[in-house]
DNA sequence: GCTTGAATTTAGACACAACGAAAAATAAAT
DNA sequence: ATTTATTTTTCGTTGTGTCTAAATTCAAGC
């Protein structure tokens, strides 16, 4: 199993191709910033590997071996994440370049031991949920924020864009995983919202809002 | 950098390719159980970025900037020798394999947040020294075990072969870095030792006592 | 059904890292 | 000093993984 082919089993789930759904060469190129042709040649590869179903002018679909892989390389990601954040001090929106290298590092032992470590965390540090290490996939029941209806409250346990500028957004306003959230109002024009977060009021537009995963709290 | 070129520089330099000696390629392929002409290929590369002199038959050494990228990869290698085996309990006979994965991975936050978190260890589980980060290499002032003279005494510090077989037989005898040593007698015939370690006398073949590093405390 | 436009694949090329066989240079032996 | 043996290099080839440009297939639209 080399890195290249393991980045592609890992976007092909990330875009859903666990799901036996086909994903289409451009959509995985996009996602890994390549080029369609080149996704091409990977798919046939993976395919003769067993690791994905591939059809000529259909796109991608993971098989179980294929899944089996994607997951295993996602919780030693995530794993690591935790660890970055946990034992080192890393803030989380550094975490994600340096886990791209670490998930790679082939060593049994040394994930599972890190896992320990960490008391088998079971999110990290985005409110992403880490496979276990027989690939079950613990899926998440919280909705996102632009989905709540008013009133309502919850905790904020996920971001759906990790990207950079967007985690230090959250972290200048003080927007942390955990906190309570209640909707206030909902403003019809911009869709934008005023929630009471950890008791300060604050408003939040449409954009962050459907980028924030809440658990409801009853 | 590409991990084939740090691996090339890590070859050289522990063949002792820092001190402007040439080291042969033929050397250089052993080492890294490959090819000679493998080898040449690469000389022409890393001369062309600097990082060692190639004169075509004589052989290659490390220049400054190719000692620095060695001892840098070093410095990660052991560190991260020193993590498996203190945060991880690892054994010191399973580190180096995954060591070899870990010291290429890009990141100085990283390593240096590892050097602070084992409290910036100045040696690793098999008593090789780490460089500092500025690249310094503290070299080490002790002797082979079987250089010591009859009845000196000293401290178990390291070992020159670092396998997985010597390092178990080790382990099996309750031989450990940091146990006192006195050298009782020399065997003429087989140039074993007698020696008590720790309280307990034992013999000890002259193969075991020329990889073993200790330094004299008088 | 034909045509157009978009998506996908093929084909040829390149960079990297490695190898084996043959040629060249060095070192050793007579 | 010339031959012999060894080391080292060159050259052509292979395998990944990628790319561009050209060709193919698919999906609509008329």
């Amino acid at each position: 199993m080399t890195r290249s082919e393991e980045n592609y089993l890992k976007a092909i789930f990330h875009l859903g191709g666990g799901d036996s759904k086909s994903i289409t060469t451009n959509a995985i190129a996009e996602q890994m910033e390549t080029k369609p042709s080149s996704v091409t040649d990977m798919a046939k590869k993976l395919a003769e590997k067993g690791l994905v179903d591939y059809v000529r002018y259909q796109g991608v679909s993971l098989t179980d071996a294929g899944v089996k892989t994607a997951l295993s390389i996602i919780r030693k990601h995530r794993l690591w994440e935790v660890f970055l954040v946990k034992k080192l001090d890393f803030t989380w929106d550094e975490v994600h370049e340096v886990a791209e290298q670490l998930e790679h590092i082939k060593s049994e032992k040394l994930i599972d031991k890190i896992d320990e470590l960490l008391n088998f965390p079971k999110y990290d540090p985005h409110g992403d949920p880490i496979p276990t290490k027989d690939g079950k996939f613990q899926e998440r029941d919280e909705k996102l924020l632009s989905e709540m209806p008013i009133n309502s409250k919850g905790v904020c346990v996920g971001v759906k864009d990790s990207s950079v500028p967007f985690l230090k957004f959250l972290d200048k306003n003080n927007i942390a995983l955990g906190n309570t959230i209640q909707v206030l109002d909902k403003e019809d024009f911009d869709n934008s919202l005023r929630i009471r977060m950890e008791g300060n009021e604050m408003r939040i537009s449409h954009q962050i809002a459907s980028n924030l995963f809440v658990k409801k709290n009853s």
